[in-house]
DNA sequence: GCCGTTTTCGGCCCGACTGTTTTCAGTCG
């Protein structure tokens, strides 16, 4: 899968382009054209093969001979012809906050610095300032920038950065200065990871807010301070923007600041087309000049007639056509979970006895949960063997009883061997309630063999669900190499489903993958992977993975009552 | 360079902040 590489390219050239100062509208057409890349899960390679470069929206035919080349040949003669006379290692330069392509050809025509280091040097030094143009504080900026830049923490997963925004929001609601605040940006929009945590404000009081967040314990360096917007650093180094903005334009600025910016782009041009002008104090009449709408978020879709988007599906993925034709998607909730289909217990590598996971998925408002403890070959969580099911098995019956008619399902997840078999017997496996399968080994094998390794899970008949498919862990370990047709074909073709696991550092699978899972027809399910009582709360995480795939209830296995999916188990017994 | 229920040519979002300026360019989101 060489798309990344593609993007990359792709990227690279729109960089090159900045640095000529070419058209502005030809750079976002290939910064477009990556973006588009990136969301795409089929292999653009294959694309390309087939002749249907063109397809991919953003792709035309010179950016599609362009990929053709360098799918070809490995190289790009263009990208060589715009760098010539800069190295492409130039183009790093750019990703520091604060340069940008006029800056760094500056540099670089004064310098010819190419390195980061190069530039540390050289502000260390103090020969920044000499160029005309920038000055002390701009070196000092550049210097912050560089330090932080050696230790910057990587994305914060969307399991850390949330619950601190809903922390932070709710200490600001506290203060009598501030009418609402609400995370915003990609948390609310439920990215899986963030870079800052974008906070919204209304309020008019600015200096008492200003204090307010200089004195909350969980601030250690305040950063900048406009009228508009604070910057600070939480105790963990973690970067948080508050943004300020009087009350009565609060609907625009939420809408503003939930992004993505692509979908502004696109809502903006839109409210050009009917004759408005959006901006996040308001929408507005060109003509008039008079403001017509901003308190809410829904009264601006509306103007634009548009029924309101829902934050995670403000991706520019299609989200504005289907809003304007009025068929968006009823998005499942946490409140449509019934039920949740991976956690563990005392029986493996959980920390709380089934009682206690039974308690809390009651207090999750659930109707069943399935007890997933990881099988034998699993060497390190001391795994369900025969004797430990049976065990089990006895304790659920029991407790079946005693907590009537919330129901325990006998559950196992086991693991799928190298070969693709399973690690329990047939006749044991006969005993569960509800299997499901993972791969946690050979994660880099080729994309073949994992592939096949999951697919042959898949058609075991005693599995319902391949768990965590693509096999990243966020910041640790990248996905399988794997393919996601291929995967899904024998998905559909089996009836089985795939889980989307909501543990934060999995978020698995994907929101992209997930969607197009639903496009073909394959059922999803969703876990937590709890492995305490508190974790069941990353039911949250799964079910906002699901939102961002578009999901509907009906796609979701553990949206079914106890009734339904009694029947549905019993059914695939046959 | 892409794209099309007003266009196959002429569009392609909007505003804030910062620093270094004597009125604005560069960068960012």
């Amino acid at each position: 899968m060489q798309n990344e590489a593609v993007a990359r390219l792709l990227e690279n050239i729109a960089a090159a382009l900045q640095l000529k100062a070419e058209n502005i509208f030809r750079i976002r057409a290939y910064e477009e054209a990556a973006r588009n890349i990136r969301f795409l899960k089929e292999d653009i390679a294959e694309n390309w093969r087939q002749g249907r470069l063109t397809e991919v929206p953003g792709i035309g035919t010179s950016i599609a001979q362009k990929i053709g080349e360098f799918l070809q040949t490995g190289k790009s003669a263009y990208l060589q012809e715009l760098c010539d006379g800069y190295p492409v290692a130039f183009l790093e330069l750019l990703k520091i906050p604060g340069i940008g392509p006029r800056r760094a050809k500056l540099l670089y025509d004064h310098f010819h610095v190419t390195k980061l280091d190069d530039l540390a040097d050289l502000a260390r030094r103090q020969q920044i300032r000499q160029i005309r143009g920038m000055g002390p504080k701009t070196e000092e900026q550049l210097s912050r920038e560089l330090a932080r830049l050696g230790q910057r923490t990587q994305r914060l997963p969307l399991g850390i950065a949330w619950p601190l925004a809903e922390r932070i929001a709710s200490l600001l609601r506290n203060s009598p200065a501030v009418g609402q605040a609400e995370p915003a940006g990609s948390i609310r929009r439920r990215l899986e990871t963030i870079g800052d945590i974008d906070i919204l404000v209304a309020s008019d009081r600015f200096a008492e807010i200003r204090k307010l967040i200089a004195d909350l314990p969980l601030t250690k360096e305040i950063l900048a301070s406009g009228s508009t917007k604070i910057t600070f650093l939480t105790a963990e180094d973690f970067q948080v923007d508050i943004r300020i903005v009087p009350q009565e334009s609060w609907g625009a600025a939420l809408q503003y600041f939930t992004g993505s910016k692509e979908h502004n782009v696109a809502l903006r041009e839109l409210a050009v087309q009917k004759g408005y002008k959006l901006s996040e104090y308001g929408i507005f009449e060109v003509e008039s000049g008079r403001k017509v709408g901003g308190r809410t978020e829904a009264e601006v879709y509306e103007l634009l007639g548009l029924t309101p988007i829902p934050p995670e599906l403000r991706e520019k993925r299609g989200e504005i056509a289907a809003a304007a034709a009025g068929s968006l998607p009823r998005l499942i909730t946490l409140a449509d979970v019934k039920g949740d289909f991976h956690v563990h217990s005392n029986y493996s590598d959980g920390n709380s006895s089934i009682a206690a996971m039974v308690e809390s998925a009651i207090a999750h408002g659930y109707q069943y949960l399935a007890i997933t403890d990881h099988s034998i070959g699993l060497g390190i969580a001391r795994g369900i063997n025969q004797e430990k099911a049976w065990r089990q098995w006895e304790e659920i019956r029991r407790l079946n009883k005693q907590y009537a008619p919330f129901r325990i399902l006998s559950g196992v997840e086991l693991e799928v061997r190298a070969t693709g078999e399973l690690d329990l017997s047939e006749e044991l496996l006969a005993g569960f309630d509800f299997i499901c399968a993972s791969v946690h080994s050979g994660t880099r094998s080729d994309a073949e063999r994992i592939t096949k390794r999951m697919g042959s899970a898949l058609r075991q008949h005693w599995v319902h669900v391949l768990n965590h498919p693509g096999g990243r862990l966020l910041n640790q370990r990248p996905p399988y190499e794997y393919h996601l047709d291929q995967l899904l074909q024998t998905a559909k073709e089996t009836g089985k489903a795939l889980e989307i696991n909501g543990s934060y550092l999995r978020m698995d699978l994907d929101d992209s993958s997930a969607r197009k899972a639903k496009e073909q027809g394959v059922l999803l399910s969703l876990g937590s992977d709890a492995h305490s009582v508190a974790g069941l709360d990353a039911m949250q995480l799964a079910v906002a993975i699901a939102r961002r795939a578009w999901l509907e209830p009906a796609d979701v296995l553990n949206t079914l009552p106890l009734a339904e999916l009694l029947q549905w188990l019993e059914r695939e017994k046959l």
